[in-house]
DNA sequence: TTGGTAATCTTACGGCATAAAGAATTGCCG
DNA sequence: CGGCAATTCTTTATGCCGTAAGATTACCAA
């Protein structure tokens, strides 16, 4: 029966993220909570969303809500929990709804659509490894969405298990990519484009040799008109086909409706 | 002729990557340089290497030259610019052989499967915003290399572009995953397999409906005898399939060899 | 009213990145 | 050779950060 280290944490995390089993107040008391877990995690939202995950400190937060940094700890054990607390949060604001009539392959456009733009809107949920499997309601409800949309392409268990993977992380990537370029844009005050070509002449003059060191490179970014790291709006439409496709092969492979 | 913030260290940056022009040794003089951006690179990642992103500041950098904090700040504008070198330099090491006579499939496999195991060795790289793009010389040319494994396939500019970033962004967030899960185990000192039962348990505590609001994920669960979240390795092989599956759905279309 | 408990605040510690200024070292030019 | 200018490196300081510890306050039950 021995208690690992952080196993505790973990534990307090994980009720937190599923609600806490509302003890009905427990035993006698002292004074009436004055906040509560939704509220901090709401006031952490806002901060992250305002002004960016840089700024987002347990004083920002406490500040928001009128209390020290401090009197934040009362309802959450640390920054690291109120960060996975956020995440699971930003995540449940997906609508969960697909068009499930149109097919395996709309649906899974739109599931990946969705969760792409929620991603593009708090750019900071980015910032959280989402390795340590944080197993919100949230995060499992967004997993079971896509398993809805993908049903129809009846694809064997552990081929199903590698096209979300690959789904899921494609989609945090490309939006990664997009959510940091537009920061560097706005951060500079500078349009995309300018940025690139001030980028691509400094690069010229400091790489002469450029189109002989990379010549694959510089053949696909004069053919598609833009650099390959520019172009991440286009890199998810066009990514997302090849994966689709790569799940469509799959189907075939496993037998028809 | 407008200079915009940020853009002079965004130039400082690139030709720290690309070697500086050296200028020898310019003007008169005085005493000579102790250290080099070389060094200051390798310490940095022989501290993160060692005890982590979490521990790498510039002081412990700077500790392990025999110098203080601010010594570092005469070869290197901050310490993003420093993760940017460390980054490019992980990159580095990459063999940048593959069979290419084996077909591009043989050949996208191994370049995936080299990325991964560099990304596992240097888990810390996988906490550098690859957002904005750094474009440094190691960067570029496992780009490259990449293109060049695809290049027998003859996909449309459009269509590598896509292929591309998913297969870039595929094995950054399935590293991420592996390395991360590797972290928690290692700290917490308990076994993947354990680790993750006990949660497992404790989450059907918190939520007995589980299997009624999650019937896809517990049915996948137990089809795959693990949590899809868990299985981040087999992930990485089964996900990297359907990415191959998908780029050869491109090749039929585009026509033959 | 009183005692205990829970929420909150204050204070403090050790850490961080880095700005500013001074000390030390080197080489060129007179 | 002497001194000046350039350069490296250290010292010191500023203002952040997460959070531990203890004091304070507000509340309820008895």
């Amino acid at each position: 029966m021995t208690v690992y280290a952080g196993q505790g944490d973990a534990h307090r995390s994980l009720a937190l993220l599923w609600g806490a089993p509302a003890e009905p107040r427990t035993g006698r008391s002292g004074p009436k909570p004055g906040l509560s877990v939704d509220a901090i995690v709401s006031a952490g939202i806002a901060v992250a969303d305002a002004e960016g995950m840089a700024a987002l400190s347990m004083r920002a937060v406490g500040e928001r809500l009128g209390r020290t940094a401090m009197a934040l700890y009362t309802y959450v054990p640390g920054k690291a929990e109120l960060l996975d607390l956020m995440h699971d949060r930003a995540l449940a604001e997906l609508p969960g709804e697909l068009p499930l009539l149109e097919g395996w392959r709309a649906a899974v456009e739109a599931w990946a659509g969705q969760l792409y733009a929620c991603y593009l809107r708090h750019p900071w949920a980015l910032g959280i490894s989402q390795a340590r499997p944080v197993l919100g309601p949230a995060e499992l409800a967004t997993m079971e969405s896509l398993l809805t949309a993908l049903r129809p392409a009846e694809l064997a268990p552990e081929r199903l298990r590698g096209a979300v993977a690959a789904l899921w992380q494609f989609v945090r990537g490309t939006a990664a990519t997009t959510a940091d370029a537009r920061g560097a844009a706005a951060a500079t005050g500078v349009a995309d484009e300018d940025w690139w070509n001030a980028r691509s002449a400094r690069l010229a003059e400091l790489a002469p040799d450029f189109p002989k060191r990379f010549p694959l490179l510089t053949a696909l970014q004069s053919a598609t008109g833009a650099a390959p790291e520019e172009s991440s709006r286009d890199g998810f439409r066009t990514g997302l086909a090849v994966l689709l496709d790569g799940i469509a092969a799959g189907v075939s492979v496993q037998g028809g409706p």
